[in-house]
DNA sequence: CATATTTCCGTTAGCGCTAACGGAAATATC
DNA sequence: GATATTTCCGTTAGCGCTAACGGAAATATG
């Protein structure tokens, strides 16, 4: 510990040599030794808690300051029964579907003292109940998961656990406790009228495994639907099992457009398929919207760009993120009690000029 | 908790009601109780230790998931002194390029006890420092950090810290401990020869803002230091302040291809640009690589699929976030010392079909 | 000046769990 | 059958911090 302050402010090199130091585990009691205070003391002084006066503050401050001291917050957390993370419970990262999620619980919990912990599932619902579980031993002071769908033991431990939950993305189902999201089934059902409104007719779906992705089915469902409104059926329709990329849209549109040729469009479950189709279309030099006209769902940044703008419905992540974390920060009001809510934003759909 | 019992097992509406019952606060002390051990007893069962009857650890385990118990980590933890957390600091999700990382990463550790948490800085150094305060006050078992530049704030507390660091992605600079990555410098320097060697000598650079990115400023420095090697000079530059999208690779190479309609090619500093520089090829109908080249960075999944076959390094993401969660799992070992190790992975460089 | 109030700090007692030790009972060893 | 060994379990004493209370000193109030 007293290397530590001889060699605080110097170069790389000595920094990288302190490494090898074994530095004795600074407590809150060394911080109070240093400082002439109590450990409670130093403890309110160093949390900006009131009781302390201005001058003590300072030298509890200096201290610590000049010791490096990193409070514990494992044992803070533990005596006051309270622990400032939200778990954040989401199937994947490369699906460029979440992030802008993420970045919406950021911005609502920054100004706060909680932060996110994210835990991945990869579409797998054991996994997710494994990722749930570990979170929950952690005490937080919120959930927020993606998807209504869970398996049963999770569903258990979700409703036995006092910490409030969110489930997020989708309202089409019932709810644990707390709820934000939209209706992908309505999604669905409102881009097949819209393409219905355009005149196309002769329509292809295009989509991942319907098992792994509960939206995407709800879109499906709801597409499906939308067309019956004018009695028509879907000419074809591929499930791809493996994750939903580029060159996967590329592919199956040549696939498909291989065994219907008369298709006039298709209705892609991601903007990252849709991106593969057009890709497909610039190669073999099919023109959009005129042979052939392609729909996505997300709005994903990257799409902008394209060209040709992509009809799509705006999935709202940001929002549904901020909400999500915004229900939680109110459930953490100390002494207010809310009850379960399940908001449900209202999706864009974006024409574009592919349709 | 009686309630609990009565409840467990039934339809989603009597589950969402259960949240409205309090449920006290199961502890292993209640376990113990219903198991009629002792809570040490109970605690070993749970954990898989040693020194229980095979008889009695099912006895615990059954009271245990009769009762909906949920472990507190946070006072085992403090008790065993013992964090099975790795803390993970990235600029940001949305750039497409840390999602690899972060799977390799949860590939090394999903079989060990350890697990990954997230910290987002956003390209921001002090906000960098702030997450691995936050991090370090968790004291997790190690810290995965992405760069070797950062603030002197935060160089100081990892130097003073007894967690294991690894910084990842960049080997161009000195580590605090241990560091797997590649070398920026080298990657633009490889490509700048790779388009040498194609022939073309009108070169420009499109890029994010320098001091935001320290990675692509190396990969500058390299291919500038490469195109000097046959005395070519960069004919244009330009540096964006937002952030990488594909819209913004498309109005800037259109913008470039205005002031110089004499490029030949242009070197993007990562893939989501070149995409649109891409994308603007095929709308300007520019022949790739014949009217322009173009070549851009990391081996994005998503450029597979685009009508050529984009000129990029691979930047080994997967594999840097493997080793490095490799090491921590290696200094995890209880008993074995290490020391510190650098890792530099070799980048494959794609010609691809686009120089 | 006596009393009420405020300011500031320390003491006590945990939070829920586990490491370390010790000891009784069951089993093995000669 | 006496001793050594193993198996299994409980007791004790914290981990590092904070809530809650109490009390002395400083200040305000009449």
């Amino acid at each position: 510990m007293f290397f530590t302050i001889a060699f605080s402010g110097v170069t790389n090199v000595l920094y990288r040599f302190k490494k090898c130091i074994m530095n004795k585990n600074l407590t809150l009691k060394d911080v109070a030794a240093a400082a002439g205070v109590s450990e409670m003391t130093a403890s309110r002084a160093l949390r900006n808690v009131t009781d302390v006066s201005p001058l003590t503050r300072i030298k509890v401050k200096a201290a610590a300051t000049e010791l490096g001291y990193v409070p514990n917050r494992i044992a803070g957390s533990l005596a006051s029964q309270k622990v400032n993370l939200v778990g954040v419970v989401i199937p994947s990262v490369k699906s460029y579907v979440f992030s802008e999620v993420l970045d919406g619980i950021s911005a609502s919990l920054n100004p706060s003292q909680l932060r996110p912990v994210f835990g991945l599932t990869d579409y797998n619902l054991d996994t997710e109940a494994d990722v749930i579980r570990e979170m929950l031993e952690w005490r937080p002071s919120g959930l927020i998961i993606a998807g209504l769908e869970h398996s049963e033991a999770a569903k258990q431990i979700l409703c036995n656990t006092n910490t409030p939950v969110v489930e997020i993305m989708d309202t089409d189902g019932d709810a644990i406790d707390s709820c934000v999201g939209i209706s992908h089934y309505d999604a669905g059902y409102d881009m097949a009228l819209a393409i219905l409104a355009k005149g196309h007719k002769k329509i292809g779906f295009l989509g991942t495994k319907m098992t792994l992705d509960f939206r995407a089915s709800k879109r499906f469902n709801g597409f499906v639907d939308g067309l019956n409104t004018q009695s028509i059926k879907l000419i074809d329709q591929e499930n791809y099992t493996s994750g939903s990329t580029v060159k996967k849209g590329r592919q199956s549109t040549e696939a498909m457009l291989a065994r219907n040729p008369q298709l006039d469009c298709i209705y892609c479950s991601t903007d990252v398929i849709a991106m593969g189709a057009v890709m497909h279309c610039i190669v073999a030099g099919i023109s959009i919207p005129d042979s052939l006209a392609i729909a996505g769902f997300n709005n994903l940044s990257m799409t902008s760009g394209l060209p040709i703008e992509l009809a799509t419905t705006d999935s709202l992540r940001f929002d549904i993120g901020k909400a999500a974390a915004d229900l939680i920060l109110k459930r953490n009001r100390p002494g207010i009690i809310t009850s379960p809510e399940k908001i449900e934003l209202k999706t864009l759909l974006n024409i574009g000029t592919s349709i």
